[in-house]
RNA sequence: CGCGGGGUGGAGCAGUCUGGUAGCUCGUCGGGCUCAUAACCCGAAGGUCGAAGGUUCAAAUCCUUCCCCCGCAACCA
């Protein structure tokens, strides 16, 4: 029997450009395509963009462009070209826009109000206008929104509804008899809250005089269809379009973020039965990215990374493979630079690409560059090999994406362990043992290509060429569960690039690019003093010039005032006479001395240091301080007395 | 009593559903090795698993209460 798998992500609202959640999802969904066509699966991928509705029109026409022409640009020059330099390996973009996700729309509407699951009625209430949509009194704060600049109004309409509220029970049993419907099972948790309740019916139109910019209902011109009948569709007009709905959409996965749960989970399965259409498989649910203080990443707040950016700096398979490995779908995670960095620095420079490395030098030097004949599969090592596929396919159907890939890299990590315990190149000086070195390096080779194989869906350009560094070509994951594949005799090619090479840790300034944000920083310590012990060793490799020395402004500072900063615990707010003025600098040394005890103390401040805001106050320098072996922080201080503002070489 | 997520060595996380030696990565310290991208391997230090109470032979895990952080609050994944 044939496997098949259909995965979509949330067509992206083409309203603005891309951010790192919309590249998140994307690469979720990439992964498990990816690795079910890797391991034998039947696969469709589907993705796209959600093209409708008051804010595009509305946002066109600011941006002087005609809906058409402003969700062109957006969907195809900025998400559809982001996407495609993330070598998304999508099978279908569709567009809401496009004539055959509209045709489909129309017919799906036209069946259910004929099954008379779609009513007209009037509605008058407390409209949004930022919101696009009708509010509750009870969602207002101080009477407006919150988002919104201008309060709601009185606005009556008349809308086509649709029968949702019928289909609540039928909806709620068939949660309850397929646990697996919604995953991760907090998210399922939650919609079974949701349904506990009467959810009502749903409006599913908008009139056209006021919303030009949609799908208009079939029997009334009139009116326009509102987002889901429009927007949830896609995921069935893009296989009907292509004439492929069999057999892909029983097997459907959809993933999506925890903000769209209730369309997706409610509305969706209600409107395919009331349209007489099967449910789709599973709803694939995953938290937000946040920065990596834990908070809300955004513009406004300063702390956004740019997917772009990242790309470009990281590149594609770095971007893919530390977003897989340090997020959860279950709960919101951390994500920025530094992960990045630390991940791309350890598994894939340290782990995998330097086990490649030592392992091509020892073919060249060994065996001529050619591949050995197989090593018996009855190894320790190798019995773990050709198990790993077992141990990782159960945790990506259950969508555990950073347990998966750690299981792999401790498959790596044991397998250069095993390069020391068998040390090849003390075999190698010993003719008559060629034969059990032959066999340790085709291990390795084998173990090799095995990890290759289970990471190409997170690292879909670099598995290859490690495969190809070795000679290797590709293999399906059923053919890591068989030892011995990789070719004997097979010549490695004499010269392959450092697969990873290493890179520098982010610079501060990457993490915190807007430092005049009254917002609090991501790492408030390291900002305000040097990182006493760690960081010695490193900056001791690559030495400055004394030019770059000159560079920094030292000075001789006099505490004259120190107080607690009001909304931190590390913190403290001293300010500081440094001969022709005073000013303000938060410190991390609140742990390690009071207020008092600084007070008239003489300093070394960093002077000309780019002012930035901790916890929402301002720090115009940073005093020298050094750590002990416990960690305990010291203030320098002037051997004997220097005047305040003196310099300091 | 709005809803939801979280609190596990210095940092980031897994483990909680299904109770049984507290695990992984990074960092620190010590050692080994020289095939390798200053890498890899070994060892060590470091934890009252947010708090209290309860159930149990046994609790990070189950129950109760409480504390703290965060999100729902638009750049909407």
């Amino acid at each position: 029997m044939n496997k098949v798998f259909y995965v979509t992500t949330a067509i992206d609202y083409a309203n603005a450009a891309p951010h790192i959640g919309h590249v998140y999802e994307k690469i979720l969904a990439d992964f498990l395509a990816r690795w079910h066509r890797l391991d034998g699966y039947q696969t469709y991928f589907l993705t796209g963009t959600d093209e409708h509705g008051e804010k595009i029109s509305k946002a066109a026409a600011k941006a002087g462009k005609s809906p058409r022409e402003f969700v062109d640009e957006l969907s195809e020059g900025s998400f559809r070209a982001l996407y495609d330099r993330l070598q998304i390996s999508y099978d279908d973009f569709i567009r809401t826009t496009q004539e055959r996700h509209k045709k489909y729309v129309q017919q799906i509407l036209q069946r259910v109000y004929e099954a008379g699951d779609i009513y007209y009625a009037e509605y008058e209430g407390l409209y949004s206008v930022g919101s696009e949509r009708f509010v509750t009194e009870k969602e207002l704060v101080n009477g407006v929104l919150p988002g919104d600049s201008e309060p709601p109004v009185l606005r009556k309409e008349a809308n086509y509804f649709f029968r949702m509220e019928k289909y609540r029970p039928w909806l709620l049993e068939h949660l309850r008899q397929n646990p697996e419907f919604i995953q991760p099972a907090g998210y399922r948790n939650e919609v079974l809250e949701m349904l506990k309740e009467p959810i009502g019916d749903l409006s599913i139109s908008r009139p056209k005089e006021r919303v030009p910019w949609g799908i208009p209902i079939p029997w009334d011109e009139n009116h326009v269809t509102y987002v889901w009948f429009d927007a949830l569709l896609n995921y069935v007009s893009a296989l009907v379009s292509n004439d492929i709905f069999e057999p892909y959409w029983r097997h459907c996965w959809h993933v999506i973020g925890k903000d769209i749960l209730k369309p997706h989970a409610v509305f969706w399965p209600t409107m395919l039965k009331a349209a007489g259409l099967p449910l789709y498989e599973k709803l694939v649910v995953h938290g937000h990215i946040l920065a990596l203080d834990g908070r809300k990443m955004g513009k406004s707040l300063g702390n956004a990374i740019d997917p772009a950016e990242m790309l470009e700096k990281y590149g594609v398979d770095t971007l893919h493979y530390a977003l897989l490995r340090d997020t959860t779908l279950a709960a919101d995670s951390p994500f920025g630079e530094p992960v990045i960095v630390s991940r791309l620095n350890s598994d894939l420079a340290n782990d995998l690409g330097n086990l490649l490395s030592r392992l091509r030098t020892m073919l060249l030097k060994y065996c001529g560059g050619v591949l050995p004949e197989p090593s018996p599969p009855d190894s320790e090592i190798a019995r773990e090999g050709v198990s790993l596929a077992a141990k990782v396919r159960p945790l990506i159907r259950e969508l555990r994406f950073n347990l998966a890939l750690e299981e792999v890299l401790q498959y790596v990590r044991s397998l250069n362990k095993y390069v020391n315990d068998q040390k090849p190149w003390e075999l190698a000086r010993d003719d008559s043992r060629k034969k059990e070195l032959e066999d340790v390096l085709y291990t390795v080779v084998e173990g090799l290509r095995i990890a290759s194989v289970l990471l190409e869906a997170a690292l879909p350009n670099k598995a290859k060429e490690l495969r190809a560094a070795l000679g290797l070509g590709d293999f399906t994951v059923a053919q890591t569960e068989t030892w011995g594949l990789s070719p004997a005799g097979t010549r490695i090619p004499q010269e392959a690039p450092i697969l990873f090479p290493k890179l520098e840790a982010a610079s501060q300034n990457a993490e915190r690019p807007t430092p005049n944000e009254d917002k609090p920083a991501a790492k408030p310590e390291t900002a305000i003093r040097p990182r006493a012990t760690s960081h010695e060793p490193q900056a001791a490799n690559s030495p400055i010039t004394i030019d770059d020395f000159a560079k920094v402004e030292l000075r001789v500072a006099e505490v004259i005032k120190a107080e607690k900063h009001p909304k931190a615990d590390k913190l403290l707010v001293l300010t500081l006479n440094v001969g022709d003025h005073t000013r303000q600098v938060v410190s991390g040394i609140a742990q390690f001395y009071t207020p008092e005890s600084l007070v008239g103390k003489k300093l070394v401040l960093v002077a000309n240091l780019k002012p930035a805001t901790l916890r929402g106050v301002e720090s115009q320098g940073m005093i020298l301080a050094g750590e002990d072996a416990e960690g305990r922080i010291v203030v320098v201080t002037p051997e004997s007395d220097l005047p305040p503002g003196a310099k300091v070489r």
